[in-house]
DNA sequence: GTCTATAGAAGGATAGAC
DNA sequence: GTCTATCCTTCTATAGAC
């Protein structure tokens, strides 16, 4: 059956085009012709795999970027990995990203979640789980490291804020100094929540 | 001159219309007609108080934004406050803001700058403008109490990525829950900087 | 499953009367 | 300074051939 492989591969050029648009001018900013154009795919096919139209491909397009980004998350935070070096690590890993790509490139969610957040449910629903799924994977991660579950999801949010709010301040200065101050913030973050290991939960034996 | 006065007025109209739209449906969700209608603004008047069209309305109502969460920050942090305290009731205000909107007010800036920042030169400049002046009185209201001038504005810019972070997450969830818990972070963070204080600089004697 | 043509609405902007 | 009429482009979506 060739004509489902490349049926995977239609929709996969027209989320990879939907992205990389969306990512630079917005959901509103990107035209349904815009992602047609930048994929090479025609009119028709795209609304043969997605019925729902423009909302469904925004919504498919944060379901994808919300995988990209748990994987990343996944290789970043690495089972028993040091984890405020792993933290401070990714923030200046990001720092690099957003300066190498001409500061567009920044998380593939945030962008297209502030624009859509009051007026597409669909839309936001989709990011909201993609954000849930990041912080639940974290969360795990300091679980592991012997933070006790409730401090390790405000640790977790924490981090994940200061991430996207860098994120914003950073692209919108073009200046990556954001992100460095807010690794430093976060690796901090993440030792004072270690550092409250010992007193009373069961610290981690290896 | 009656006539001044009912320029002012219409420039107002518009810019209040603007700022209440593309907070909700983002600026290129905005449609120039849907500002007319909504401020009761005629085509031409908006032409000609804005003549470069819609992206100079975009960069008015990023100004705008701007000095009046530069007024709600010297409001909330006024010279002498106990920092701490006050940045916690900062985000509890703001977490009360986002849920008595129905999570659509938040930051005006944040929305129009993720949107177009990769998009267009000068709205990203007077959004990056509003964020450098909150940061600055930010970091001097740390400074009154005896932080030092670096880690003044490393603290300033972490605080303002927690709250921005915690916007978008709280609005994208329909939750507060991030404000609250960025707000116990940020209130962390200053501590820690105003601990600090004693071991070489001069405290503030009073 | 793929492609083209086109409908129908909405977008930004301008001209020119008042 | 204000207002209306209108131009032209762009947008999303659909119909129907292949």
């Amino acid at each position: 059956m060739p004509r489902q492989v490349d049926a995977a591969a239609t929709r996969r050029r027209i989320l990879t085009a939907s992205a990389e648009l969306m990512r630079r001018h917005g959901y509103a900013g990107t035209g349904i012709k815009a992602i047609l154009t930048a994929s090479g795919v025609p009119y028709g096919s795209l609304y043969y795999h997605f019925p729902g139209g423009k909302e469904e491909v925004g919504v498919a397009t944060l379901r994808e970027g919300g995988e990209a980004y748990l994987a990343l998350v996944d290789a970043l935070l690495p089972p028993g990995a040091d984890l405020p070096t792993a933290v401070r690590e990714a923030f200046a890993g990001a720092a690099e990203l957003v300066a190498s790509t001409d500061y567009v490139d920044a998380c593939p969610v945030a962008t297209i979640a502030g624009e859509i957040a009051s007026t597409s449910e669909p839309m936001r629903e989709a990011a909201a789980v993609a954000f849930a799924s990041w912080i639940d994977l974290i969360e795990q991660r300091l679980g592991e490291a012997g933070i006790g579950t409730e401090r390790a999801h405000e640790v977790a949010v924490e981090l994940l804020c200061l991430l996207e709010g860098a994120f914003l301040l950073a692209r919108t200065a073009r200046d990556v100094a954001p992100l460095h101050i807010t690794g430093r913030a976060a690796e901090a973050a993440v030792r004072a929540a270690l550092a409250g290991v010992g007193a009373g939960a069961t610290p981690i034996s290896s």
